[in-house]
DNA sequence: TAAGGGCGAAAGTCAAAGAAAGTCAAACCA
DNA sequence: TGGTTTGACTTTCTTTGACTTTCGCCCTTA
């Protein structure tokens, strides 16, 4: 696959956090490594290291500034128990298949179960004539994590 | 026999997935390539690589898009092909079980994805104000059909 | 010497431009 | 007449850059 700039930025900001769960970077210099404008790691960080994905990112301007990304990491017992609230609202699919892939980065759920999921609330599996996709969505979302929290104990 | 543009690309297609599982291209490439417009290409996969005919096509827009093709798995005793026609048929809970039951018993699903799935499609889950459940029930279940064909080993 | 102001060095915002792929219907052709 | 070909228009995602905001530091000045 071809990669944007985008997600080699991305991939770069992943595999820092993989050993701390936080990161200090400097926007500008960011850029400069990956000889883009500064703006587009602002890009990155507003598609990719959201709260739905499992991250924060705070900041500071001026000199001495910094951005600061770090990975959200609270028990599995509240993971669930905030996700099954997530689905009482109707969920449309980027933001369930984010909630799913958190599931996976925490082992909930292996690859292939994941993927299975995700499989099942796609819009072609619930494509249907009256518009309550996502309403759906959500009731699935909620019963598959009903279901991990029964297995949990 | 004449072939057509048409023919000729799918021909193409068809020869890249003799190798691989499945083939990621470029639209825009391709159309230059065999000298078309790049909608013909669109043209190609809506009406040879279908479900039907055992292809899946998966694609991204924008900066660093892509169109990936996949052949999906042709098992041998073409299980999973008529699990997918009865998927065309609005399903009960009793008989979707019955089928995702018969999944297990194939390895084709672990006991704990087996539940899972059952899980996603249960009354609870598609438990919905208008009563199409069990048409949403067999599109689900058709869609984790196609995935279990698209897992090559 | 403490308060305030100015400067430059960050980071933030936003919208336009660019780069793909998708849709749809008209025209074409065998 | 049904399958192909074409192209105008749309949608989605990424890249770019001009402009704004914030912050620390230093330099005045009362």
């Amino acid at each position: 696959m071809n990669k944007s700039v985008s997600d080699i930025i991305e991939e770069f900001i992943m595999s820092s956090l993989d050993d701390d769960s936080f990161i200090e970077l400097s926007r500008n210099d960011l850029a400069k490594f990956f000889a883009c404008v500064p703006s587009q790691i602002n890009y990155v960080l507003n598609t990719r290291f959201t709260i739905n994905r499992g991250f924060v990112v705070e900041s500071q301007r001026g000199g001495a500034g910094y951005i600061k990304v770090s990975r959200l990491k609270d028990n599995d017992d509240n993971f669930l128990k905030s996700a099954l609230d997530l689905c009482n609202q109707p969920l449309n699919l980027t933001d369930a298949n984010q909630l799913i892939n958190q599931m996976m980065d925490r082992n909930l759920l292996s690859k292939n179960e994941c993927e299975l999921i995700k499989t099942t609330i796609s819009a072609k599996a619930l494509n249907n004539p009256i518009n309550i996709d996502n309403t759906i969505r959500s009731n699935i979302l909620k019963q598959v994590i009903i279901k991990l929290m029964q297995n949990h104990k």
